[in-house]
DNA sequence: CATGAATGAGCATTCATTCAT
DNA sequence: AATGAATGAATGCTCATTCAT
């Protein structure tokens, strides 16, 4: 959950942090800084039993540096959830390749899912709407319109190219395109409560469920 | 979520409210009054933001009751937790009749499901473990051992007897049991979150998964 | 301004303070205490100043208690204000002896003033709504109401009985009974700017002002 | 209270507002922005909930050129106060024209209060006084050695005279001089909390006294 | 000189827990 | 056993003051 890259890939070009830094330069680095150190805390502790003054020391500032950024500890937590998850689904919405079959780009959504999400600091962004969701009613709207909705409508988009084209017979992953991303969601949930006693692997969790939606490997 | 029989089912016989009860009947009904208040504001607004004082005022005791009773807020807490899920696991664990179809039995285990967790107190109960699991290794060890691990077991007996028969080709189920769980999973969290903005069919969901596998309505 | 007697001869009997209370008794002593307490801090350092700390430990309460009373630091301080003034208004309106004459009537207006007010811990609460009052519309409001217009009402009764028995000439009184308490105003300001200068004495201050109104001692 | 000219009658001489401007007109200008912005803030929240930002803001400077002309917000605050009530003190101390009877005099005196006081923003200066004076001693005690003290001598030197001359026949007044002000004071005071529900004419009621003291409109 | 970002001490308020009744 | 008043540690947020630019 701290590893370098995080989420680079997807919006990558970061400023290199030599001396010399301007004001804005300065200023968006502090604001990084902060939203890193307290998407660490709120995953780890839950938006209510987090402490500012833990985000703050983690981000390596002054309590009162926070508030320059972010409203109250509401809108730092709002801003880390709205902010690093509507990327991905941009990527996802682009028109893929029409030749490609459609356990093909299935599979190259599982890529995207485990390399873009599982393996970034939004597995616990993505943690973070699921359990705390339910208190910020806004914050679920906002996810719902912008991450999922867009997200499903895409799905649907290519299944149902793939029924049309005959690769898929049945239509149960038309009315619900969940199914498609159920098994990550509960890798992410596993992951944080089991790992200690049985580690799951993501990837091979997703596949497998490709594998009973297309069998083993061969053709569609 | 508040309905009368609730989590009845499984554990039934509870003791009929008369007018004349004694010490231990009164006591009794008492926890389970404080058990059952205390589950719908830890449902409501998770473990760190629940005050002690609604419980309280919910279950109509004074707040020095409570710790009669727990030990403390945690107590309380992971007694709800340890208390209502583990009895759901042992209908599972009961040997299924050994003629039935694979399909017919998952789809039974998606009406027990349905009934005795969705329908229930229970999916409250299991999506705290979910969300608030992670801040209580203690917690999440419990119900790794007594849920999770044994429903596992419970589910891969009855896979591997359907392969062994030939009623399922690959093997990709008895690797990953979580899979048949998985949209009901989904279904939870979806619920809490956006039922306002598109409700789901749970029943759907879970059968639809069963279709991806088997095929709709025939047999595999 | 921490006198025994303070507020009492007003409203006199208090209970004794015997070992033997009951809760509500206690309860009363308590929210009593409080503000005793809040009235001195208010009044030393003004409302923002003022720490509810400092009133706890005044108390003599726990800090948390004080909001067992009081929902918050200006309901505590709008407590205090709406209490302590009212009552001796009442007292003002009781319909004065028919035959006495004007002067003495005054005479008798500012002994109670000096008695009352300026003796008493009221003294402070009329220059907390002097000096807070602009910042708290409703408490100024609520003053004026139940204060200053039923106040000056009564005095311009009397002065206008005084007119048409023809104790006095002109209706600069009537016109503006101010006039009769601005001299205590002033040695309610002076005292708490001036008294390590220059002390002054009200009672003087304010029959000063009758002699001019009336001459010396002798008749209208 | 906002009115362009404000203090100006009493020191005139200010710098007209041209482009070009030296660096002492350019510093003295921002100081007297400071300052009016200051008493502005701390006439409407007083000293402890004047918040420094407030001030910055309303004065057009940022918050750190404050503290390039005060040490602090209590030497912000003092400066005002001991600024501008001090040179109408100077005025008062003039010697009156000799042959001026004592009603005349004192009736130049309401005027130069209303004009110089009570229509200008020394109206709020003289309030922080009296409200804030008793936190700052030190600032009580300029204002009595400085004001209060000299208001006092130049006015009982008067009525001394007039009493020489037979034109007031008791001492009331010089034994108390304070009782010529003591409307002015309680029309400052009324204006600021009750001005909503009935306005007080200030000149009328520092007239009405006079009245009372010499009779309506005729001679002494 | 000016700026305004950063600091951190300070304070109001909440809430789990205790304990006298 | 039950109560709920009392406690005080904990925490979000503010704001006077500093200082690098």
């Amino acid at each position: 959950m701290s590893s370098a890259p995080a989420t680079a890939p997807v919006s990558p070009s970061r400023a290199r942090k030599r001396k010399v830094r301007g004001r804005a330069e300065k200023s968006a680095a502090r604001r990084a800084a902060i939203i890193a150190a307290a998407l660490d805390e709120f995953s780890a502790r839950g938006f209510a039993a987090t402490r500012i003054d833990d985000v703050a020391r983690r981000a390596g500032v002054a309590k009162g540096t926070i508030y320059l950024y972010f409203r109250d500890k509401e809108a730092l937590f709002q801003e880390i959830v709205r902010t690093m998850l509507v990327p991905i689904v941009g990527v996802l919405e682009a028109p893929p390749p029409g030749d490609m079959p459609i356990r093909k780009l299935l599979e190259a959504f599982i890529d995207l899912f485990v390399r873009e999400v599982y393996s970034t600091k939004r597995r616990a962004v993505l943690r973070l709407v699921m359990t705390e969701g339910p208190r910020f009613p806004k914050l679920a709207e906002f996810h719902y319109r912008n991450v999922v909705e867009r997200a499903m409508a895409a799905m649907r988009a290519l299944i149902e190219r793939a029924i049309k084209r005959g690769e898929l017979e049945h239509d149960a992953l038309l009315r619900f395109p969940q199914l498609v991303v159920a098994p990550g969601i509960v890798a992410i949930i596993w992951s944080g409560l089991f790992d200690r006693f049985a580690p799951l692997d993501v990837t091979a969790l997703m596949r497998a469920q490709l594998e009973i939606l297309f069998g083993k490997e061969g053709a569609s």
